[in-house]
DNA sequence: TAGGGCCGGAGCGTTTCGCTCCGCAACCCA
DNA sequence: TGGGTTGCGGAGCGAAACGCTCCGGCCCTA
């Protein structure tokens, strides 16, 4: 460890370490990912995950209520901007950062707690998508899933998992660049256009089960 | 197998389902694809696999070899298009269902011959932006990488894997019309906009050692 | 300096892997 | 019709990777 640091300090540094290498890894190497990797890339050994979680499960299983909290302060932070398409923008930005957690499907238990935070996250995300149509800066045509349906293919990004693979550090920061401009044309796309979109709006079953 | 079938039929009938299979499995299961699932998908003994290919790995190459027939030709015939947006609609289109290899990376090994059949794509795609460039129907600011790193990140559709994984193969259509709009919406992003792009045009490095 | 708590990681049993090999069924020719 | 041949599916092999336990040793505290 770099310098002293008191006990606590250091547990506390871990598990945050510990969070977020296994979101790294989980979007690497999917559903797959082993606990070996989650805590070699946290740069802590493996018994210290399993002082602080009991199962690989339990880890994911936390990385999930997370995520929903962040999901639901993004959707909210970004419905209270003043501008509806800044706050769209801002929600999509930062939605696209917390990364996908779909491979975890199946292996968490979805919680009462977590089904409501989940609602409240989707009232505010309708919200603000409702706001930006009423203003006019969304193009009419696009409904509020089609938006979480650009966000979850914005949110993983194959270059960079790759890089990361590879271990090219030295070339992730160009790719993450290379990624806002990517973002940025997507975000483009949603706004008013003349050029319908195809087929009819999504439904919103492909969204229920999503954690069954 | 259903009904009668000449032996040669039905073996080339079962290496095409290989191919396919292989590719699917691929997408949703990551680097960690096993020979057992690919088969299984494929409705093919293991057996018959390793008759067609020495190894899994040679089954990869093989699949590379493919994609990288596809990429060129799907390049060559968006050049070909009298409409140069329409040019480039089909040729993200295309491209986006063929899927990323990008899993692949590290497990073949790049033959001279794919070395030159993937820089003909490239020169291919790259005349095809100048001309979309030209014709002014293409936003300025974005450079052939954008577009690149675009058709990648719309290769990956990480709803439709997820259903895969489930075997919900009834959401599976409506999943692949959303998808289909979201890329209309990508593409979209790419006519000409009043609204920059962040950031520095990506250097050509970032694609230069994928396969390595 | 003596003690206690937390650390990393070797190693357990289990599961999953790539791949081989063989019994059986389908087809061809006499 | 019957014997020979060809290609099929999948059981099973050794090896590798997995989740998880447990303990020797280091660091902090007093």
């Amino acid at each position: 460890m770099i310098g002293v640091m008191p006990r606590q300090a250091e547990a506390e540094r871990n598990d945050r370490a510990l969070l977020e290498a296994a979101r790294e890894v989980l979007a690497v190497d999917g559903a797959h990912a082993s606990v070996a990797s989650i805590a070699a890339r946290a740069g802590v050994g493996i018994g210290s995950l399993y002082r602080r979680y009991r199962s690989k499960t339990e880890l994911f299983q936390h990385l999930v209520e997370i995520a929903l909290d962040q999901w639901t302060e993004i959707a909210e932070r970004g419905l209270a901007h003043d501008d509806p398409w800044d706050g769209l923008v801002h929600y999509v930005t930062s939605a696209v950062g917390i990364g996908s957690l779909a491979p975890l499907a199946g292996m968490v238990t979805i919680t009462d707690e977590m089904a409501e935070k989940n609602a409240r996250s989707d009232k505010a995300f309708a919200a603000l998508i409702d706001k930006a149509h009423e203003a006019g800066v969304l193009r009419a045509d696009v409904t509020a899933i089609d938006v979480l349906l650009l966000v979850e293919q914005l949110g993983k990004s194959p270059l960079i998992e790759q890089l990361q693979r590879q271990g090219r550090e030295d070339l992730l920061e160009a790719a993450r660049d290379a990624r806002r401009r990517v973002i940025a044309i997507a975000l483009d796309g949603l706004r008013p256009s003349d050029h319908p979109l195809p087929g009819d709006p999504p439904g919103m079953d492909l969204f229920s089960e999503r954690w069954a």
